[in-house]
This record gives structure tokens, C-alpha cells and sequence, in this order.
DNA sequence: GTCTATACACAGATAGAC
DNA sequence: GTCTATCTGTGTATAGAC
């Protein structure tokens, strides 16, 4: 009976895990490799680098959020609001699992004006977040005020994200996304 | 004739300003001590530790924030529009200059589920905002809608502030500073 | 594919001359 | 008070056995 082999897609889930608690910088590959259930030595078979890591990290939750998520403002048989609603049900649960908040917020927060890594993989995830409630808002709002409205909200939910993590109350969180819903 | 000494403030200054940018676990002594203009091992003369110069640039920044920005919500001669809209404009100033946005919501997404070294700084800085803003929209709001008025317009604001540094554009921080002031 | 051992680089902190 | 030199720990990454 062989060792049970541990997926790429696992190994990456639990890095997301340890990234958006810790921040980049400051976890270790053997962070990572201890999460997983592995050496370090083996994790470095898995990966080129920390930077390798983290990259393949970033896209698989973008794929995430993508699917999961984002996909919801176009499903055609749902109204703006169940969108919305249901929209918001699965960001309070991605934000507050495992603690850690966004790690695409945190991630920019912390290499903005360092390097410019990995502001590919953010700026595509804001993006298609911004995309995905385009379209939720498109017949409420007209097209000049729709990217501001869009943004201002991405804004809000970011902004009690901080402030959840501040007072370690979710409360925030939900606060803002139904302020959202309350823009429909 | 001397070597022209440099002030604890004005080391203080120029290291919130590479705290702000970089980080606090990205940014090594070296990097403050080549802002200031001194060698690392001058730098330690002035500060035991690399926790210490970031507690001290923390708890610096607070006063200043404190008795410049905050205050302004106790001057009596001033309307509550005309608070509102002067700390504002120091907001403004205060968040975007030199770039890095708030170094209280840098450092808090990067230390929060770590360690709480600078939590309590972290906590009075947020603190002394909401005590401001209170006291400028008491008037405006009953007692039991005021905080939370109050923790979203901080949230907003400071969600602006990780939009503005994604897109590089200061306007997301001004629109966030203006829906504050319509709340009034 | 997993492990242990190790090379290498670099950051935090200290020592001691001037 | 400032410098150069150095110690020490530790994190990234690699080598090589099993």
C-alpha cells in the first residue's frame, strides 16, 4: 500500500490557508510544508520557488471565485436580487473561513509599492469581481454611473474586511454586504 | 564646527514613511537607515530593536494624527460641515502623500493573525478616528445608529484607500472622503 | 515522491575603534 | 554619535540517499 499522494489542487488550498493568514512575506516554505503534511525538501519537488507558490496559489483561487462565485451574476434564471443574495452569502463565507480576510487585498497591501509580482493575478480577481456586479447593477444604475456604484461597493466590502480583522467581529462584513443589497 | 544631528522625530518621520511602503517584515534596518542617511549600526544606537522604531514610528504617527486631524472635530467655532470637510482635506493629504496609504490598515492585515505586537497601537489609532467622527455627527444621528455611521465611513475610507493603491488613482479616496461629508 | 543534510545568502543585532 | 567589521540565526533553495 503506497503513501497516499497529495494533490497539486490540495497542496494549493492549503497554501491559500497559510498565505492569507501570514502574508507573503512572512511565510516560511516550511510554513507551507507543515500545513501540508510534508518537508520542506519534498515541497521544493512540488514547486520551483516561494514566488512559484504563491502565483499557482493566486490563480487557483481567482478559478475560485470564478466558478464559484462570480459565475452566479450570469445565471440567466436568477433576478438581480437572488444574484446578489446569493452572491453575498458565498463572500461572507469565503472572507471569514479560516480568517485571513482577501488575500488579494492583503497581497496588494503588502507588495504595492515593493515589487509588482503579482498585481497581474490581482487586478484580473478585482476585475472579474467588478465585471460580475456590472452586470448585477447594469439595469439599475445607467452605464456612466455603474463603474463608480461597482467600485464603491468593492470598496465598502474591502474596507469592513479591515475592520472585521480589527475588532474580530464578522458583523462588519455582513453589514456591507447588505448595504450592497440595499443599492439594488 | 559638528556633524549635523538628526532629531528622534526626524528619524521617526522618515521611518513611518518606509514602514508605510514597504511593510514592516519587508523592510529591513538597512532601508531605514539609509533613509535617514546614518549606517545600520547607528541606527541601533537610537533604538533597541527593529519592533521598537516601528512601535515608536506607530505611536508618532498617532500624535501627529491626533493633534492635527483628529482635533479638528473638537475646535467650538467650527460647523460640523466645516470639520468634516477640513479633516478631510488633511485625510487627503495625510494618506496619499509619499504613497503607502494607512499604515495602521497595512499593518494590521499583515500582523493580525500572527502576532499582536502593534495591536494596541492599531486599536487606538482606529479609536481616536471613531471618537472624531462621533463627535462630528452627533448631531446628525440617535446614539444607537451613530457607531456603526461612523465604523462604515471609516471602513469606506479605508477601502478606497486599497482601491486607489490598486489602480494607482487618488480620485477613489477623494470620492470616499465626499460620500462622508453627504452623510452629514 | 519523500526524506535528511547542507549550501548559501542575508537580515537582526553587537563590538569596538574613532 | 558615527563608523566598519563581525557574530548569529534563519529562510530559500539544492543535493543526494532511500
Amino acid at each position: 500500500m503506497p503513501l497516499q499522494k497529495i494533490t497539486p489542487e490540495e497542496i494549493l488550498y492549503k497554501s491559500i490557508k497559510v498565505f492569507r493568514r501570514r502574508g507573503y512575506y512572512r511565510t516560511k516554505m516550511s510554513d507551507l510544508a507543515k500545513e501540508v503534511g510534508l518537508t520542506k525538501g519534498t515541497f521544493y519537488h512540488h514547486f520551483e520557488s516561494k514566488e512559484d507558490v504563491m502565483r499557482k496559489a493566486l490563480m487557483a483561487s481567482i478559478q475560485w471565485f470564478e466558478t464559484s462565485l462570480f459565475s452566479i451574476a450570469f445565471e440567466p434564471q436568477l433576478s438581480s436580487k437572488e444574484k446578489l443574495e446569493k452572491m453575498s452569502e458565498k463572500a461572507f463565507k469565503a472572507f471569514t473561513d479560516n480568517e485571513g480576510g482577501c488575500i488579494f487585498a492583503n497581497t496588494i497591501l503588502e507588495t504595492a509599492h515593493v515589487e509588482d509580482t503579482f498585481i497581474k493575478e490581482i487586478l484580473r480577481f478585482f476585475e472579474l469581481w467588478k465585471q460580475a456586479l456590472m452586470e448585477v447593477f447594469k439595469e439599475k444604475y445607467s452605464n456612466d454611473q455603474l463603474t463608480d456604484v461597482v467600485q464603491q461597493i468593492i470598496g465598502d466590502i474591502e474596507g469592513s474586511i479591515i475592520i472585521m480583522q480589527l475588532h474580530k467581529d464578522n458583523l462588519y462584513l455582513k453589514r456591507a454586504l447588505n448595504r450592497s443589497i440595499e443599492m439594488l
